[in-house]
DNA sequence: ATTATTTTATTCACGACTTGAAAAATATAG
DNA sequence: CTATATTTTTCAAGTCGTGAATAAAATAAT
């Protein structure tokens, strides 16, 4: 049966206290006639929005306190504008992000900012299950307590991770991942029973795809493919504004997508994957002359990529090889999946930009073979730096918005944590 | 910009309205209170609908008009249900499906049913743009007169349209289709501009999709593939109930990803696309032992097929060698699919149920060899007989909740044409 | 035959929603 | 100090869906 998504009228004032929400946590800061434009609501509307959210303590205005006349230098006539802005102090996320060599926790305000972060470093395919969970609950209650001491306390609302590998977005847990020597880790249960609050799991990729969406919507629109370069080959994909997942897993595996029969051992035990010639170790293997039919050994560390990528900026042809076969794998999974669907921008990112450039030709070159409309493949195609910065940005954006949706639905009580 | 989809309370009642159409078109007839159980709304906005609804013609009721007591059989105490149903007379719509080899049109009461329907036989590959255009507004221009002189008229609401080949939904037309020696045809612009109605274009196996999605869904789930053997490979998908297609047109072809490099040649003009062996042209050429470098011929008719499934059924080899080389070329298709998405029910139709038969082992294979959790690759895919009757109820499906939409939005002048 | 019972549909009062218009607030300009 | 401009809030009106009460319409019981 398909299900009710809105149907009473109180539903639709909580929907729209979610679009004002949406619309600050978009822009950063806006006046009330603004977001009366952004939102397509009436004044009258924003008014009783606003005035309800910042009596519930979730948004906060620039308004000086009463009595202090503050000169106001822009020489305007009317009544002034004060912006509006989340209120930092409404609630708190903890983020988590795992990578193959360590672990990042932050713990951010509502607004987005950081208030306390930690790393640690570790070999995460070394660590059984519950190594796994006590490792990321002792960061977590670490940043916990950090903070409690430096500022007051308001609730943690929700705890977000991000992660190379399938996740199961029901239950939170991750099936499978490349970074892990365990298999279907059970994190969202773990973290839900443990903290009380809820727990979401995002691909890597994912939450990149999402924080382009929101940075550089102008530049990529509102359908595009992300493929991200690192360990593995990951792939996100928005569609039509949304961002688009299988339908009960985040399984958007281009790597696995098999680019030559009998071809290069992959780390899934596949043979001639896109990502046996496209990760980090693909290249490596390819560049050293290693056999390509053994099981690629661990990881290939940042300075071991440099290097290929200085020796190719330096035109030596087997690094410049290296990088054309594995923009030619990515360029021929994305070409199958223009197939199934229709041909999109594309953004790419790496650990270095200048590696990306160096697969760039054999990239467009592959699809340009397969597009009806062949001539403008370059034009698809946006490379972009900091993977690491969009990666914490996307992953605090998903977790922040999860928070909107419970204000927006779940009305007052914001306050009765002080 | 993020469009708003719903905001006022207006539009609350216009999709309320819809959801009352949408049960009505999938149960046929539903009392007041079962109703309000489907559509998980109250009793008391059941009847404000309702009756809005029977008032500007869209509904019609059982019940005998007022004085004349009709013998209620069953021995049901209290005040008696009246079942509603969607009223004919209130819309008429057209819908044209083309083939290779001939044009369909039909004219359908909003309930449904038949009124007047027609067939013209051609080869449409022979048909230039205005030929094409002219055969088929002519096919309309005759259901609708025949029908003008047999039943009083009610209002034209929409035309359907549906084709083997890619449409772009916005426009509705179409951009490339095996079936014609023409591209770009105009067909949405020109019906539109024709009959100053709304018109809608849709790929047959989407159609198919929406068919099994009405019918099957209790085998098939919300989430499925549909595969349809003719002429080419087509591919339909559903996912979480919702008919998904590429973001500008309805590509979604699985018959031009590639199977084997440098393989057999497809109409596209590529070398080794899953159609090339698996539509019907294919698996004639490797019967007949045919060169498979060569551009494929003309159509295959349902006697040639009909013989090679019979010899096939009864054990000869070359012609369980081509089925089987057809069910993995379709099966390494939909692993590529299953590898980007999630693995999902598949649902198969052709011309005979028995060649889909025998192309299920090789299928069930190819599948097996990619799915993390192997076993259970037979119980996903699924065969349908009927695939024309499929095609037609699910055009109709398609144009007639067009026309729900409609109703839900425009309110009432629905009566004026009477 | 008449009354009670049962089941279904409609009506009504209520609270919640958004809107447009009017009013209030708060600045600058003269 | 008053007029004007601009933004925000308040107010009255109109809609919507809900739950409770009411009406409708049949059968069962008396």
């Amino acid at each position: 049966m398909s299900n009710p998504p809105i149907i009473r009228s109180d539903d639709l004032r909580a929907e729209n206290r979610l679009r004002v929400l949406d619309v600050l946590r978009k822009v950063g800061s806006s006046t009330r006639s603004d977001l009366g434009e952004l939102t397509s609501l009436s004044a009258a509307a924003i008014s009783t929005l606003t005035s309800s959210l910042s009596h519930d303590g979730i948004v906060a205005s620039d308004q000086p306190p009463a009595g202090s006349t503050v000169e106001k230098q822009p020489g305007r006539r009317g009544r002034p504008q004060y912006t509006l802005h989340l209120d930092p102090r409404a609630a708190r996320v903890v983020n988590a992000i795992f990578t193959i060599d360590r672990l990042q926790v932050r713990l951010l305000d509502y607004h987005g900012d950081e208030l306390t972060a930690i790393q640690r470093e570790f070999d995460s395919r070394q660590l059984n299950q519950d190594e796994l969970l006590e490792l990321l609950a002792n960061a977590i209650d670490s940043v916990l307590a950090t903070s409690e001491t430096a500022t007051p306390a308001s609730r943690l609302r929700h705890i977000g991770v991000g992660f190379q590998g399938i996740t199961e977005h029901a239950s939170g847990n991750v099936l499978w991942s490349p970074i892990l020597s365990v298999e279907n880790l059970p994190l969202g249960t773990y973290l839900e029973g443990r903290y009380a609050v809820p727990v979401t799991v995002h691909n890597d990729c994912r939450l990149i795809a999402k924080a382009l969406h929101h940075a550089h919507e102008q530049t990529l629109g509102e359908t595009f493919a992300t493929v991200l370069f690192s360990h593995g080959v990951g792939l996100g994909l928005y569609i039509g504004g949304q961002p688009f997942a299988g339908h009960s897993s985040s399984a958007l595996e281009i790597g696995h997508l098999q680019f030559q029969p009998n071809g290069a051992l992959c780390r899934c035990g596949k043979h001639g994957c896109v990502e046996a010639y496209a990760a980090d170790y693909g290249i490596k293997r390819l560049y050293a002359g290693e056999r390509i039919d053994d099981q690629p050994q661990g990881r290939v560390s940042v300075s071991e990529l440099e290097k290929i990528v200085n020796a190719g900026l330096q035109g030596e042809q087997s690094a410049i090889e290296s990088f054309a076969i594995a923009g030619a794998a990515v360029g021929d999974g994305l070409s199958q999946l223009f197939t199934l669907l229709d041909p999109m921008p594309i953004a790419i990112l790496g650990r270095s930009r200048e590696g990306l450039e160096l697969m760039r030709p054999a990239l467009q070159d592959a699809l340009a073979s397969t597009m009806r409309d062949s001539q403008h493949a370059e034009n698809m195609i946006h490379s972009f730096d900091d993977a690491d910065l969009l990666l914490l940005k996307g992953l605090a954006l998903e977790t922040l918005t999860a928070v909107d949706r419970q204000f927006a639905f779940n009305a007052a009580n914001v306050r009765d944590a002080s």
